[in-house]
DNA sequence: GCAACAACTTAGAATAATTCTAATCTTCTT
DNA sequence: AAGAAGATTAGAATTATTCTAAGTTGTTGC
């Protein structure tokens, strides 16, 4: 049973999973519809599963793993692994940093033009650079 | 400049220890010595206990948690999160950063003063930065 | 040197996040 | 509408890590 009127926000909801090239299933669009609804979030997938659970979205969690990593194989996402024990999806893939509140455990976004890196060095062996993760721990 | 080592390395791991505030013990000084006898390292728990086993040093993988973790609040030691599979120990806990080889998932450390950043924003709410952290993921 | 106590170690159980399995359902193409 | 590829699922399995409760050891004061 598929909505066959997509209400506001729906369409475009899509037409992203489509361009990625992810086929729109329920699952995806409501996730997706979580995740991209309203400005750029930080979620873990456990977080994310009782969002949609909370939602009446039957889901389960291991589609919401399957659907984050999708998700970011195609850029939809970013993947941040700054506490080991577990593992954040960043909404916001573009170029950009974090603050992280050590005691909570929150990221907050810090937007690229406001980190000026002046110099690095080389990458050892000419590999080359796939991302410069710069994050500022915070005490409070 | 290292002092001088009397009796192969034993007595400087021991010194380092109690100056820490830990006591000395047989596992301790064991892992301390794997740990700091040559140049610095990234180590994960598993890894540890893994040359430890080897060099026939009879020590629980509990302990090599616990240890590891002592020696971090001690600042004997500093954690990193990059992989999210799991956690590593890095012997060097003076300001610098690190290059990610995100194929090997091996860590290489990078001089602070080969690193310069020119900005960086206020912290939110005047909270106060424990640390920066820049990681440099390299494809090769 | 030795007793006493806190600190440490340990095996194994417990937990938490994530991945896997293999069966079943959907979506897409025709 | 039918077939195939792709997606979903419950629950089992896996992995890293922490906990528990009992035994051991290092340190301190005498």
């Amino acid at each position: 049973m598929r909505p066959k009127i997509p209400s506001a926000g729906n369409v475009t909801v899509l037409e992203r999973l489509r361009d990625a090239g992810l086929r729109p299933t329920r699952q995806r669009l409501a996730l997706a519809k979580l995740l991209f609804a309203r400005g750029h979030r930080h979620v873990s997938a456990e977080q994310l599963f009782n969002e949609a659970k909370a939602q009446r979205v039957d889901v389960s969690l291991a589609t919401v793993y399957n659907a984050l990593h999708d998700f970011t194989s195609k850029d939809l996402l970013r993947e941040i692994s700054i506490d080991s024990s577990s593992s954040y999806f960043d909404t916001n893939t573009g170029d950009h940093h974090h603050f992280y509140f050590e005691q909570s455990g929150r990221l907050e976004d810090i937007a690229a033009h406001q980190v000026s890196i002046a110099a690095l060095p080389a990458p050892p062996g000419g590999a080359e650079i796939s991302r410069v993760d710069v994050i500022v721990r915070l005490k409070g």
